[in-house]
DNA sequence: TATTGTTATACTCTATAACTATA
DNA sequence: TATAGTTATAGAGTATAACAATA
């Protein structure tokens, strides 16, 4: 997962200016939102590294525990909370199905809408993984206090939290 | 760029065990990828609404302003910085270039390589640019204080800062 | 008239294989 | 034999339009 460049010119040129060796990017390493996806994208890589063996990336693990968090859940509230377009959950909902994680319900009070639920083995297979997830948050942020980590969480919701202030 | 369930379901069920009306996403939100994640996307959205005059994306301002910083950096050096695989580099490079934005010259000690500069349109265009990008990142954060922001990113490196501890 | 879930489809982003010219 | 730059293409991810059933 390593972004650093690795194939660094071998033969300096000989004036000094052109072709520089090693490069400045100060200006975007000073960018919250160059720093922050970053992280995320190393944290996923190593989340898609062990979640694989289970199939599932990370809208999969997403979905699946939303619905064993949430009984009952209905593919448009998954769809918002996850901001995942309807269109595009139908697969995934679709696939979960046939796996034999989850069955849709009819909805109490709205005939248009379908509960979804963890089957069994979807509820075992999610608390597989949730344990997976969490051991793997924590060797992600294992340079990291706990302290710093919480403080970490709670910077980035600041930034990300500007009219859902909830 | 809000992210918030934005259609509660109006008539909760009877029995209050079937179709949830809020959404527990506990989980989710205690981890740092998730966060980040989300972090990023909603800077980048205000990224992309006040670039769109420019017709520049992240990667083309990242380019652009890569090159500026660094006159004579090659499309591999480009390449390995800003993690783009060699092809998906050759389009943007072209399209910069029949913008007249920047140029190719041979590299000095390397026949095979060419050099990356900007033009004086490119230097003004990258200039106007980061003064744009710097005020984003201004407001993007400015629920937070300087040393907020400061230590934001300190964590955010050293999350993803695992093998590479320059 | 609006919303849920769905189909079909388009667009963007990212990844792989293979080629040339040079090292 | 390996690397820089390129072409062509495949795959994943994300987005829009439109429909039937229901509110």
């Amino acid at each position: 997962m390593s972004l650093a460049p690795d194939h660094p010119i071998a033969s300096p040129p000989p004036d000094g200016v052109e072709a520089p060796t090693v490069i400045d990017n100060t200006f975007l390493e000073g960018l919250v939102g160059y720093n922050a996806r970053r992280a995320a994208i190393a944290v996923i890589g190593v989340f898609l590294e062990r979640m694989a063996p289970y199939g599932f990336r990370v809208v999969d693990f997403s979905v699946l525990t939303l619905i064993a968090h949430n009984p009952g859940i209905t593919s448009r509230q998954l769809s918002s909370t996850l901001s995942i377009l309807p269109p595009n959950l139908v697969g995934m909902v679709r696939q979960m199905q046939s796996r034999g994680l989850i069955e849709k319900r009819p909805h109490p009070s709205d005939r248009r809408a379908q509960g979804l639920y963890v089957t069994p083995a979807g509820q075992r297979l999610q608390a597989e993984t949730q344990a997976v997830v969490a051991a793997l948050e924590s060797d992600a942020t294992d340079r990291l206090t706990e302290v710093e980590r919480a403080t970490l969480i709670q910077l980035l919701r600041k930034v990300y939290e500007r009219d859902e202030p909830a």
